[in-house]
This record gives structure tokens, C-alpha cells and sequence, in this order.
DNA sequence: ATGAAAGCGCTAACAT
DNA sequence: ATGTTAGCGCTTTCAT
């Protein structure tokens, strides 16, 4: 059953493929008469117009591209999931490539997508990209006229439109929180040091302690390598038997639940006399035991903005063009099980 | 910054375009000369062949579309990524899809996908679909020519290649295990009676049941819905006052945790004097307390093995086509402190 | 109301 | 060694 082609329709009733094409855009140009007969016989015959034929001749596809560090992080999985719902309510496909943190594979994929595969791209750099600060790979995509739009960890010095959440703010808060529920002495938990989204969260650590009138002890921050994940209690334990800690916020999940886990051996009762917050995007906080309270980042409003931009921008007529934005997705504190309940008056 | 085209450098050399083309790919029609001066030139350039208008001379894509039910799914999301990597390997793009577990909207997806945007497809059919037992949106793809891979939860009527677990197995392996550690009242939990595959392991535990001699009690089969896993203690918590159970299997991370959470909660000592078993992909349990022993599912090498399979298919000339097949990936049970060690002759 | 022809960017059979 | 032409499937301008 080969697939029908407007030139199979127009043999079919002996007119020419330019009626076919008039009669299925429904052209006043056609008599009522043909059109009818002619969409009546595409229909059942499950006539679909050819899409490279048609991105061919319009120079648009009508998809995305969307490149994502790890797709087995649950985070970029939600965005993956916010992107693929505004891209399908407004007609568009999605090619979905993983970077797997990889500098290479990053610019490799890049390369085979602007080819004319894609109209737009929405990414999110890989961690080797973000050390070797490099990214003349974005620029020559953006100035062959694809635009990119990037989330979470963007580029400061790419002129694109870009959609993060608020690290500093939700570090901050953490902090009011601990405090302002009977906390001093504050470990900050990092594993994502050497990213930029880990120095925001740093830094709001940092004025956080100042809000809060508590001094900064650099003893208390603890700087651990994303993959040693097995290893974060092992890391952790001796650390919390030499310092004087009773509260942690944590850059991630695993090792905000790895800090539970020694401290509860260390016969600590949370969130009683010890509490813990982690940046996180719920999963494993939802199960832990206590569930975990977060610093929560919703990753599908990233995701559903950022391609509500893209979008935005590849329909937008030329002249119009805007200037590019970055928009700030907020970041909240879902209170769970590991801290105390706040007050706030 | 304009897109090259063959046409742009034809005229910046006053040839033809079909030298350009001949040249680029490097046809031994062309000199030496101006092969090299056009190679440099496309390649100081960046000259890239625009993807639509290769794919519709050549009537293939080189892209496969993949269509998952919920991409918050770690299995899938593992999937996912085997799909990508070997398709990357070979030199295809990927769209990707989620269905949302709506038969509409992998109907309409299928419909979006079949129309020359990809080559074939790879996917695991929502949970309405299997539901509603309607797999003719399937097979019209099937008969316009577009190669299917399924996998997971795949139609059995339709004929197409498959990629399966053993969950049967699975499951007979997991009673196994529980009954050599010393426990004879195992329970069922299943969040997947309406699909096929929990089926498969619900009958798997009945099998593995009969091969250890216990008897079947139908008392401890629990049936939960998959979407109240909120509620999963609150449900299990009478049932575990009321019966005697000591083990449990079940199909998902969520309910095995809070199995075990209702479990301790009623004093019992994991996994000495109660065990548990989960159908799991690996997340969860890595990180719950204690640490789950899972039948472990290989995602990755599901979905790597399906890419190959499909990429197979399609490199295939006509004529060599082969029967349709069904690939089954193992599971293995992967030992961790929900059970006590299992020593095996 | 219908059709012819050009063109989107590229390849390939067929001249020259 | 290089060029001409037709065609992939479609839209659109310009005849008729």
C-alpha cells in the first residue's frame, strides 16, 4: 500500500496536481463540485500531504529540536515533558537528542541539526561545555539564523533567550527556613560546585547566613563530586562527627538523602534536632524516609516556557524580532517531612 | 548569514550544479582540481545538505519516531536512552513522543508520524490501548509501509517485531528466592493487573508458588490502582494487620516501599523476618532504606536492542525481508537488603 | 474553474 | 571533465 501522492489523485480523475493541491487547501479558486469529490477521495484514502516536501518548500519544518544532558535525570525529564506539550498543542514535533554531559556529542549534534532538520532548539549544556567555556558552537548555530532558547544551565555570554530558576532565592529561603526553625549551624551540601547553577545556590547560601545574622563557617560546606553518589555517606559520616552540624541543605536528592541516613545512625531525630533541605525535582524526596522538603524547581513550567518562546520567535514575522529575555522560573519550598513546619507570621 | 546551497557555490565558481554536487560527493567524474577547490570552499562555509531535500529524494529520513507513554517513567526514560544511543551510532535522528497513556493521543501522534517524517517506529502502547484491545491505528501504519518496533507492552495480534521482558520469569524467580530465604506467605502487590505484563507476573508468582509447593492464597493478591500511590500505605496497612504475610513482590518501586514502610512500621525487622521484592528499574531502590531488591529490567538494552532491530529492518533491501520476531531481554534479581542472601547449590 | 510552469535543494541518468 | 535535465511532492503565480 504505497502512500498516495497529489500527483496518484490528480491521475485518478484525470486533472492536473495543481487543481489536486488547490482542491485540498479548500481555494475558492476550485468548483464546489471537484473539491468535495477530491477531499472525499484523499480522506479515504488516507492522503497525507508529504512533510519533507512541505518543509522543503515552506524552509520550515515545524520542529524542534531539544538537547538534553541526561535524560535519566528526573528534572530534565519533567522540562522534557513541559517542551513536548506546548510543542504538541502548537503543531510541533520534537527531535530529542542527550549530550550525556559531553562536550563533543553536544556539538556534534548541534552540527547535524542545522541542516535544515529543525526550526528552533531548546537545550540545556553539558557540564563539560559549562567547564570548558566554550560555546562558540551556540553562537554559529544562532547566527545561521536557528534560534536556541536555554534552560537551567545557559550560557551567560550567548545573546539567546533563556529560562532558569531562581538557585540564589531558593538558597536563601532554605536558609530562613533552617533558621528561623531553630537552626545555626547549617551544612551546605554541593554537588554540582563546579556548575554555575552551583555557585547561585552557593552564593544564596552565603547570604543567607548573612540575613539570618549567622556567622559563615567554611567548615560547614561540603563540596562532593556528582558520580561518587555511592560513596556520599561514606563521604559524608566522618564530616559529621567531627563538625557540629544539625541542619543541610543539599544541592541534590541522593546526597541530601545520604546526609539523612548518617545522621539518623548518628542518633539524631529528624526533623527534631536535625533537619535537611535539598534542591530537587521530587521523586526520590517523595519516598525517602523522612520525605524529603525541597527546594522545588519545576521543571515542566521551565520547560513548557521555554518552547512557548521558541515558538513564539519562529512565528514572530522577521521584522518584528525582539530582543532576547531571560525569564525566571521561581523556585518553591515544599515543606515534607525533614524540617520543621514554619510559621511565618 | 544565509544557508549555503549547492546553487550558491555553482555560482560563486560560474559551474553547474550538478559539478557542485558531484564534487562534494566526491565522484571520481570530477578533477581533482576543482573537487578540492569546492570541498574547501563548502567546508570553509559550512556548507551542510539540507536534510528536507535529501530526504525527499532519497524517500528515507534516517530518523525513527518514538512514541512513550510517560516520560517521568524511569524504565522508559532507560529506554529511551538505549533507542538514542544506538541510533545515534547509526546515524539517525529521533523524534520523540509521549502518549500520556491516551489512545487518542498516540493515534494522533501515529497519524503526525506517518506522513514522511520518519523511516519507522519504536514504541510501547499506552495504557488505554491495551485496555480498549483497539490495535488498528497500528497495523494501518504497519500496511502503508512504516516498520514497528514494540516494546513492553506490545499488541500480541498485531504482527511486528517485539521487545519483551521475561517477566513470567521475573516473577517465578522472585517466589523462588522468597521461599529459599526461609518466607512461605508471600504476597502479590500489583499497581498492573490491567496490562498484559501484570498479568505475566502475576502468573509467573502463581507458577513460582506451585514450583516451591506453597499453596495458593488468593487472599494475598492486592490489586492497587496505579495512580493512588499517595494512598499505597494507607491501603496496605489493614491488609498487613489482618494477614499473615511475610514477603512481598511487587510490580513496582512505589508500593514495594511502602510495603516495607508499613512492614517496619508494625515492627518487623527487614528482611530478617520480613522480605521484599520489587519489578523495578532501579531509582527508587537505590535510595530507599532499606536498599530494594529489585527484578531488574534492562531498559537500556530493551530499547538499544529495538533500534537495532527497526535500523536493521530498514537498511534491509526489499527483498530480503525477514519474519517478524520477538526479542526477549532477561531480567536478573538483583540482591540488595530487602532480602536475606540467597545461597544456591 | 482549471492548468502549466517554476521552484524549494538535491541527485543521477544522460548528454556533450 | 562538465553540463543539461528530469524528478522527489508540493505550492503558487500566472496563464487560459
Amino acid at each position: 500500500m504505497k502512500r498516495l501522492t497529489i500527483k496518484d489523485i490528480a491521475n485518478h480523475f484525470s486533472v492536473s496536481i495543481s487543481t489536486v493541491s488547490k482542491a485540498l487547501n479548500d481555494s475558492y479558486e476550485i468548483s464546489v463540485s471537484t473539491k468535495e469529490k477530491i477531499q472525499k477521495y484523499a480522506k479515504e484514502n488516507n492522503y497525507k500531504p508529504n512533510f519533507n516536501a512541505i518543509s522543503l518548500k515552506n524552509r520550515k519544518t515545524k520542529t524542534i529540536g531539544i538537547i538534553i544532558p541526561n535524560m535519566l535525570n528526573y528534572f530534565f525529564a519533567q522540562v522534557f515533558k513541559g517542551v513536548e506539550k506546548v510543542a504538541n498543542e502548537k503543531g510541533y514535533k520534537i527531535i530529542s537528542c542527550i549530550s550525556n554531559e559531553s562536550y563533543d556529542k553536544e556539538t556534534e549534534t548541534l552540527e547535524m541539526l542545522s541542516n535544515g532538520s529543525i526550526d528552533g532548539i531548546i537545550l540545556s549544556m553539558a557540564e563539560e561545555t559549562e567547564l570548558k567555556n566554550d560555546f562558540t558552537h551556540f553562537s554559529t548555530i544562532i547566527n545561521e539564523g536557528t534560534p536556541i532558547v536555554m534552560f537551567d544551565r545557559v550560557a551567560n555570554s550567548i545573546d539567546c533567550d533563556k529560562v532558569i530558576a531562581n538557585d540564589f532565592d531558593g538558597a536563601v529561603n532554605a536558609v530562613k527556613h533552617l533558621s528561623r526553625t531553630g537552626h545555626k549551624n547549617i551544612a551546605f551540601i554541593s554537588t554540582l560546585s563546579n556548575l554555575n547553577i552551583g555557585r547561585l545556590r552557593h552564593q544564596g547560601y552565603v547570604k543567607g547566613l548573612e540575613n539570618e545574622n549567622i556567622a559563615l563557617n567554611t567548615d560547614l560546606i561540603i563540596n562532593i563530586k556528582e558520580d561518587d553518589y555511592k560513596e556520599y555517606e561514606n563521604i559524608l559520616t566522618p564530616i559529621f562527627t567531627e563538625k557540629n552540624i544539625d541542619a543541610v541543605i543539599a544541592t541534590d536528592e541522593s546526597s541530601a538523602i545520604a546526609a539523612m541516613k548518617v545522621a539518623i545512625r548518628k542518633g539524631h531525630k529528624i526533623p527534631d534536632d536535625f533537619s535537611v533541605i535539598a534542591f530537587s525535582n521530587g521523586i526520590l524526596a517523595r519516598h525517602s524516609s523522612p520525605k524529603l522538603t525541597t527546594v522545588s524547581q519545576h521543571g515542566e513550567q521551565m520547560g513548557a516556557t521555554a518552547a512557548e518562546r521558541l515558538i513564539d520567535k519562529l512565528e514572530l514575522a522577521e521584522e518584528e524580532k525582539q530582543e532576547s529575555e531571560t525569564i525566571v522560573i521561581k523556585t518553591d519550598i515544599v515543606e515534607r517531612k525533614s524540617t520543621k513546619p514554619l510559621f511565618l507570621n
